[in-house]
Formats: structure tokens, sequence, C-alpha cells
DNA sequence: GTGAAAGCGCTAACAC
DNA sequence: GTGTTAGCGCTTTCAC
């Protein structure tokens, strides 16, 4: 939309007995001018609210200062607001690095990558943050192909051994020591009966976290009436009660969640069951809303500071093309609350 | 990023043996071109997978297919879902137009502004959605003083009578005949003492949404045993918990909530109370993934509906800057849903 | 109906 | 260290 009278480096120039070039040289390549040109310019362009035009700079550098990020649809379920939040972080953390997030939707990886072509060729992306990364994701080895720069927010997980480890760069949230955490703060407090709720299918995420989960029972083996218990659901608050009734009936005290969804249903069955306390022992993982409306502990994703890894990561690659792949996994914290009392 | 060979107007233009202002006309006005030439270019275009340059056209335009629209930060509670649902609509429906969504974060109103002037002179933004507005928003009166299009998803809520009738356009979800439905659904059920559980504050949503249970309330005004209880807290679980309390010592069986956080809170608590079939009696509002997961009827708003009305209005604008502001007030669902046993 | 000329705002390469 | 030249890819204006 145009904009009254907006200020060129033209202008500038003029106003300035410049070239326009002197400018320009200010902004990019400060070192190319005298000290006390560039001061007087730096000064001109502060009063006059100069802001070089990023078509122009686009068209000139083939380089939009812009990244994409892919939109999923909703119903992603409740921690569908760890993306959003996610988002968040990254458009914040790209703009104070002078870079905007185009965001685009598809149904389906071709379709994603179909959107590259398009976003490349059209608007000259720079390149590219991949979410929801899966089991031999097409996407990524059609961007390293062809040079692209991106950064992933979520670990490869590859199946079988024999696949190489990923050979790009991923930012993703530690959750097997989120899941310890939760497990060595409910054997801390005494619990010893505790059990998993986790996710029927053998998704990378839905593992790990049972991992951690693992990892700190396996530590205190030996420890005196020390059992592990596992139930398996689907992800909403139904079969988080039954998971809930399930162990209950194991004897078990205390219950790690793969998710809030499950956590919520599991803290509810817990509630009205004859040993309502036990509720409070129920640690789920994502930090939802839910999770703080009803009072619910959970182990939190520092979705902000992926965001800034990520755009730090993808900085690097996009400021030299032959940058080595790096991998950032971030400590999540578990955020302990009191239960709402529902009974009044 | 530098695509591999990006086929250019010129190169298309040389091998048609036709002038690059032909291909252009083809694009952007055909009837200018005779209809066998404009055949044998389309094909061409089509074949070589030519793709206008979106920065040329932009330099040249000022127009650069772009319309703005602020993230909010997460934490905005449970319903923070709706507007990434939106946020997920006008991607998809900007993309049916040739457009695309670009996103900024702000504090404030003035933070905003801020970026509007950033956006405009850099970036040549051609509109905006202005979400989550408010009582005496400044960021319409800024955008319309300089005739810069744009829809706000969500009504004006001015205050007072003397303030006039928005002057803008904008597209919001009719939450009054949502709480409607949703009572008169209840009363159908049978329910007579009927509650409202609410937000203390005069919001806009929260008065539009009590006025919806209160007409139906009235609309059957007479019936015998009617009786009309209203109860306000805080956005928490806790709060919807308290006021069903509440409610029930006052005798009602049936509760309408201002949102799912109130809801969720308010059916736990008759879970567990002496009348646990009253917790499928509570009706929440945004039908967030909180609902879904535990199986609570929800009013559901049309996001994506919303999202494609808002940009149809703003395509008006941006394509006759003395269009007229229009209103649009979609109607939400009802969604029904049995809860979840918890009880195994 | 089609082509030629000009210019949007900027910067890399080179000349001064 | 500063200015000049050229051109990124496109479209509006105006000849032909």
């Amino acid at each position: 939309m145009a904009v009254a009278s907006r200020v060129t480096i033209v202008d500038l120039a003029h106003q300035l007995g410049v070239s326009r070039q002197t400018i320009s040289n200010v902004l990019n390549a400060p070192h190319r001018v005298k000290e006390e040109t560039r001061i007087r310019v730096a000064k001109a362009i502060e009063e006059s609210g100069y802001r070089p035009n990023s078509a122009a700079r686009q068209l000139r550098n083939h380089i939009s200062k812009n990244v994409g990020m892919r939109l999923h649809p909703a119903g992603n379920g409740i921690s569908g607001t760890v993306l959003t939040g996610f988002l968040y972080g990254l458009t914040q953390a790209a703009h104070s690095h002078g870079y905007r997030v185009t965001l685009y939707c598809a149904d389906s990886d071709e379709e994603e990558i179909s959107r590259y072509e398009e976003l490349l060729t059209e608007a000259d992306l720079d390149g590219f943050v991949l979410t929801a990364t899966h089991q031999d994701d097409q996407r990524a080895a059609w961007l390293a192909e062809r040079g692209i720069p991106f950064v992933a927010f979520g670990r490869p997980w590859n199946s079988g051994t024999d696949v190489p480890q990923a050979s790009h760069s991923w930012v993703d949230v530690d959750g097997r020591s989120g899941t310890r955490d939760a497990t060595e703060h409910l054997l801390a407090a005494g619990h010893r009966r505790i059990g998993f709720i986790g996710w029927p299918n053998g998704s990378g995420v839905g593992g790990d976290r049972r991992a951690g989960w693992y990892d700190a029972m396996a530590a205190h083996a030996g420890t005196e009436g020390l059992e592990s218990l596992t139930y398996f659901g689907e992800d909403t608050a139904a079969g988080g009660s039954s998971g809930a009734a399930y162990l209950l009936g194991q004897g078990a005290t205390a219950f790690v969640c793969a998710g809030d969804g499950l956590a919520l249903g599991a803290s509810a069955y817990l509630r009205q069951s004859n040993q309502p306390a036990l509720a409070s022992s129920v640690i789920g993982f994502d930090n939802t809303p839910v999770a703080a409306a009803v009072g619910l502990s959970s182990v939190s994703q520092p979705v902000e500071s992926a965001a800034a890894e990520v755009m730090r990561l993808l900085l690097g690659h996009l400021n030299s093309p032959t940058a080595e792949p790096q991998h950032v996994l971030l400590r999540p914290q578990l955020e302990l609350r009191d239960l709402q009392p529902f009974n009044h």
C-alpha cells in the first residue's frame, strides 16, 4: 500500500550532497566509509526515517530476509499450543535478526515441497524451518539436495540402526530428561509404584518420553517396593483415565504421562476414585493451558528458547552455506502445581 | 536463496519470439492480447514453470500481495487455539487469492502501530488483519486515517452509546446466538434452573455470551419452574468449579459457560458432586481441544469461515479503496458430546 | 495487437 | 574514500 511520502536512498543522497552509493555503504559496508561521513549519514538516516525498501534489495540480491514455516491445521490435539508458542518465538527471534517469517499451509510433505518451489522462485525465501518432522522425512532430503538452508524443530527419529545420523541441523526438547525429572520428583516424594501412561504407537516422541521414566526407575533399581508399570492408550482424557484405572488396580500411586491430555483424564479419574489424594501425583507433558487451568503439574517445553536456537542455527547456515550441521537438545522444565480443589 | 536456473520473463519472450511485454500482458491484461498468442504464451508459461518474481513486481507496483497479522503471546488461556485456527484459515484463504500472510509481534497497540509503519514502508504490505480488538482501539483509527485497508476479526465493542458505529469492516462470531442455542438445547432437554458461569469484568465478549443465555431464558419466561442464575468468576477451571458449586446450591441443573476453561472446572466439580449426572449438562464455549478431549459439549466458532470472510472483505478494500465498510456476523455451532466416563 | 523505452530502489563492480 | 555505471525482473505509457 502506498504510504505518504516515502523517503528513498536518492532523496537522502541529494539532501546530504553525497552519492546514493555512500548511503548504501553506510548501511551495508560501513568500513568503506570515512568515519565522519558515516556519522553524518547515519544521523540523517535516523532523522529522516529512511528505511531501505526490501523489494528493491531483494530484486538486487535475491535475498528476501524471509524464512518459511509451515502452519499445521488445528485439531492437532491439546498440544497444538506448543507449535503456536514456537511460532511466536520464531517470529520474535527472526525480527531481532532482521528477518521475517512467511507462513504457508500444506496437507502433505509432497505439497509442502511444491510450496518450497513456489516460495523459492517467487519470493526468494532464504531458508526454512521444519516442524513435525517424522520418520524418513522427504522434505529434509529435498532441501538438503538443493543446498537450501533449513533447521528442523524436532529430531529425525529415523528407524533402524543403519540409518545415518541426521546430516542436517536440528533443535529439539529432551523429552527423556523431562519425564526423568518428573519421575525423580515422584520418587523423592516417596512413591515406589510409579506408572507411565503413554501412547500406543511407537512414535519417536512417545518412546523418548517413556525412556525418561524408565531411566529414573532403573536408576533406583533395588529400592524396596519399587515397581515399574505401564499403560498405553489413545491420546484423550478417556485414554488417560483408563490408564489410571488400570494402573491403580496394579497398585500404582503416581503417574507420569506422555501428554497433558492423558494426564487430565488420569487426574480426573483419580479425583473420583476412592483415593482422590493420588490425583496430585499425576504429571503431564507440554504444560498446555489446560494444565495451568486445572492446576496439573506438567513438563514444560522451552519453546521460545527452542525458536531462538532454531533461528541461531539457521542464521549460521544463511551466512555461510558450508556451515556444519549442528544439534541442540534443550532441557524441559518440570512445572509443579497444586491441584485446584474441586470440592467447595 | 538462489535456486537453480530460474526462468525470467525475458527468457520466455526470447524463446517464443515475442516481446516480454506480451508475456506480461498475457498475465496481467489478457484482453489486450490476441487469443491465439495468448494461448501459445500461456502454454509456454505452464511448461517452462515460469513464475513472475514478486520482488520485481513489488518494486514496480508498490504492491506486495502480502497482508499483515499480529501474533499474540501464548498463555492467552485455553482459547488461544481460536486465534491459531483463525491464522491457519487466513493463510489458506490468502493463498487461494494469491496473497501471503506476514506475521509480526507486538506487546502493545503503540508497538503494533510502529510495526505498521515499518511494514508499510519497508515491505509494502497491502493491508492488515486486526485481532483481539478492544474498547477504543487506537490501531483501527491509525489505519483508517491513512486509508490503509484492514479488516478486524472481532467487533469494536465500544463503550457508551454516543460512540459511533464502527466505520471499518469487521467479521465476528455471534457469541450471543451460540449461548442462546446452548441454552435452548438445555431447555428442550427439560432443564428449568439454568445457570450462566461468566467472567467478572465487563468485556464485550463476555457480556455478549451472557446475553444469549439471557435471551433464551427470557424467551421462555412464564414456563413453570424457570429460574435464571448467574455466577461470575475468574477464567480458570477453579473459577468454573466454584461457579458450579454455587449454582448447584441454588438448585441449578444445567450450566452455560462463557468459555471452555470454566466449563471444564464446572463439569469436573459436578462429576464428584453427589449428582454426577449433571456434569453432562454443562456447555462450554470455543470448542477447544480440551473440550474434545474430555467429551464436553461446547459452542464452536467457525474460525476458518471467519478467516475466509475477513479475506473476502479485505480483498474488497484492496481492490477498491473506496469500498464501503461491511460487517459479517457468523453463527457458531453447538457441538454436542457425550462426556467420557471417568469411572471404569 | 504488439514492441520499445523508461524506471521502480537498491547494490556489486569498477573507475576516479 | 567516493561517485559512476549497470542491471536485478517487472509493468505502465506510449509509439507503431
